[in-house]
DNA sequence: CCTGACACTATGGTCAGACCACATGGCTCG
DNA sequence: CGAGCCATGTGGTCTGACCATAGTGTCAGG
């Protein structure tokens, strides 16, 4: 072995490449990289080798790859962390790797600490009010659980998102959806949603009245409460 | 559009399968896959395609895959959560849509938390031993910065997995991960390490103290104080 | 009988070329 | 001028082959 090791595995040159370009700027939000055929003539290395690379970075939501033509079509630099941090947690999950206890518990911590900065934080109204928004629109009674679940993450979500960190937020995301099954499962196989709901309702409600209210230390202890409480129904 | 979707792409029906195989036990930890060649037979699809769900789940950090025969060769369930993390948190930090700002922020609060929580669980001695032992190990004057901050991480995770959440742990491993090639260049450009290398065993050694005496408040502050000096002190 | 060298085998990794499904944009024809 | 159609370029899949690797069995020679 005269050379250490030139380039470990064809496609690691293209990943190497790609990073470098994002890290120096040459390749932003939006950008789209060259047609697959390219990049394996510009590396010298087959279509295949390239296509692993970019699935590789399709797997953690740096880009994403859409056939045919147009705006739509093409790989594109995205950066969407949370479901890529999501599916992986979610298999993770399913390996018994991680238990369903400790991803709780992380979330737990995580809105505990966004509830309480967001109490602080100077945030723009409407932020808040797009979380209003979210919980009218989960105050129909009719509404189905998976539509109500899905805006009880948005509402989450926004709200966490008024700490202004956005890898807390993504995290909570990500493991928010690692579950989601679980509880959707959970939800559905037992009876009583109607109730559940309900009770959900006067929580949320309570929670966006204390981060409204400046209140970082109620807010904080409402949300624990919140999610606690839920997953004892639940799962 | 009669039918929703059949299997929207020919490697989703492996992932699928192995997801639910994880599920349900029947693909445990260390468990070897069967070839990528009798797999494409098993579902009727190529080995391209294959590859493709083999690859997704090896950046998921599900699988490690290695050539030849042996009990090293194959692919097999490893569930190594915190490096495929660390590397997707990379390259979106890289992106610039995750600021290194709130890696560090959210680093200082799962590691105060774990402190906190770490002082008020039950674990066995040996587990503070592995960290005091690597304490040690640091305090060596001759110590290359690499080999330093190695150790350094170790330290972390090993305390931080006295708190008794792996979710937490993983986490904090990956946001460390994420941004460790940043502080490598950072310590290796300026000078004063071994100034900075005092002060960072200083720190150590009182942390470790206050861990083992079951000071959660003085341990949980004292880490913060010790992210957050270093970071001021390199980026 | 032991021992070492060698071929065999099965694994993932790479390559080459072809075809398919899809979506757009421009072209043609009414 | 407008509606339909097709050329074009994208990723997605398939096929079949060959390479590098690392155990394992075999066989010749001691």
């Amino acid at each position: 072995m005269p050379a250490e090791r030139a380039s470990e595995r064809a496609h690691d040159a293209v990943l190497r490449h790609i990073e470098g370009s994002l890290r120096s700027g040459g390749l932003k939000l939006g950008d789209r990289l060259p047609g697959e055929r390219a990049l394996a003539e510009q590396f010298g290395i087959s279509r295949a080798s390239v296509r692993d690379a970019i699935r590789a970075l399709e797997v953690m939501g740096i880009v994403r790859s859409g056939t045919g033509s147009g705006p739509n079509s093409g790989t594109i630099v995205v950066s969407d962390p949370s479901s890529a941090l999501g599916s992986a947690l979610r298999l993770h999950v399913a390996s018994q790797r991680l238990p369903v206890k400790d991803i709780v518990e992380a979330r737990v911590m995580m809105e505990t600490w966004s509830l309480a900065h967001a109490a602080g934080a100077d945030w723009e109204p409407n932020q808040a009010l797009e979380a209003r928004r979210l919980l009218e629109a989960m105050d129909d009674p009719d509404l189905p659980s998976p539509a109500f679940t899905a805006l009880d993450a948005q509402f989450h979500v926004a709200l966490s998102a008024l700490a202004g960190n956005s890898v807390v937020s993504t995290m909570m995301d990500s493991l928010r959806e690692s579950i989601r099954e679980y509880v959707d499962e959970a939800v559905s196989a037992r009876g009583r949603w109607h109730d559940i709901a309900a009770e959900l309702r006067r929580q949320h409600w309570g929670i966006l009245a204390a981060v409204e209210a400046r209140d970082g230390d109620l807010a904080a202890r409402l949300v624990r409460d919140h999610i606690e409480w839920f997953y004892a129904q639940t799962l």
